[in-house]
DNA sequence: TAAAAATTTGAATATACGTTCAATAATTGA
DNA sequence: TCAATTATTGAACGTATATTCAAATTTTTA
């Protein structure tokens, strides 16, 4: 898109930003938004507190932030990952590859995430949960419509495709949750998760 | 176990902590642990401050109680549905029905449940995330138990018992919140979910 | 019925934390 | 080199809220 040029300035903020969010995400994923203040951001990050409000209005906004930023970047792997050309099965598979890796780079938004979208949240006054929201939806609308391929062209059974879906995500979502909270470092394979719903929906 | 008389006293003791709780819980849910004052526990149970400390040491005490027997009654409503006599196929409809219904029953805990464990939690440092781990732990490895059985029987394909108790676990789980995010009224079918496994599992 | 015991009340207290902003430091440009 | 501009700092302030406890109320006992 734009070709501007980015000053060194503009570039050491931009860098000072990402670093502070990044260290405000570790904090948050392990002692939750009200367990954080902005004092511990700021020692964590190696900035003032003052620092931080010439970065971000206030606490809410870093955070808002800090979620809305890494959903989008979430949401476009998974999606990149539907768009590389394939058949249905090898789109699946490279989907649930991207969100393997999604998953284990950044394991403190994951929990981040599901913590807020499950349950109380102090973002539902604010719109952040319902964007959150909205690209989950996007993202089980996309693997509908590549069920759907799949079963018009006859590689699928007939299957109720929100069901599959959902159920491709919770799969893969219970598996991942258990392979990072046990610090597994052995490779998850897409595959694995795959073949479990696999012999459902494939048509032999 | 016990048959000791219980005076109207402290059946009305008990009335009022469960009923506190249960206001609790419906607040805790929607506005998240650090947005609830005691105030807003106070007024909403028809309490005053004060009559809450007289039933809790303090605000943290009041939600680990509530999540804590909340927990316990979750685990073992599904335990139940394990011990029930039948088939594997048919302990495993048990157990979805009855997770079903648990759900249903008390999607404001749900919500905090998921919220507390799978991400950022002020209980960390309290033992009541192990605990909850500790029946989570115990809740899959009873269903492993039931998928080796049936693969013993040869009624279950040899597949990995952790996966398929794993994957059970998420089908149901985005389901389940699919539906209960959508106030659908419409009655869940456990058959639906296990179906979707089935065909993978099953030996025909 | 009235004293004693138990329970409830909510105003007062203490504290923690988000936010501000005047002072200081660092950087830039002439 | 030295103004001028920009960025950083953290002590000070105000507010929100968890907790306490003396007084008021209700219940029990004799």
């Amino acid at each position: 898109m734009s070709t501007e040029r980015i000053t060194r300035k503009q570039r050491e903020h931009l860098q000072h930003r990402s670093e502070i969010l990044q260290t405000a995400m570790d904090l948050f994923a392990r002692d939750g938004f009200h367990n954080v203040t902005m004092q511990a951001i700021a020692e964590a990050s190696e900035f003032s507190v003052g620092t931080l409000y010439n970065f971000f209005r206030n606490k809410d906004d870093l955070y808002r932030a800090l979620l809305s930023e890494n959903v989008a970047q979430f949401h476009s792997g998974l999606q990149n990952a539907l768009d590389a050309p394939g058949s249905e099965t090898e789109k699946l598979r490279n989907w649930l590859t991207a969100k393997i890796r999604l998953f284990r780079e950044n394991i403190a938004f994951v929990r981040l995430y599901y913590s807020e979208t499950m349950g109380a949240s102090f973002n539902v006054k604010a719109g952040l949960n319902r964007e959150m929201l909205a690209k989950y939806e996007d993202s089980l609308a996309q693997l509908e419509r590549l069920f759907a391929g799949g079963i018009r062209r006859k590689v699928f059974k007939n299957l109720d495709t929100r069901y599959l879906a959902l159920a491709l995500d919770g799969i893969s979502n219970t598996i991942l949750f258990d392979h990072l909270e046990k610090f597994e470092d052995r490779e998850i394979d897409a595959d694995v998760m795959l073949s479990l719903l696999f012999e459902t929906v494939l048509i032999k």
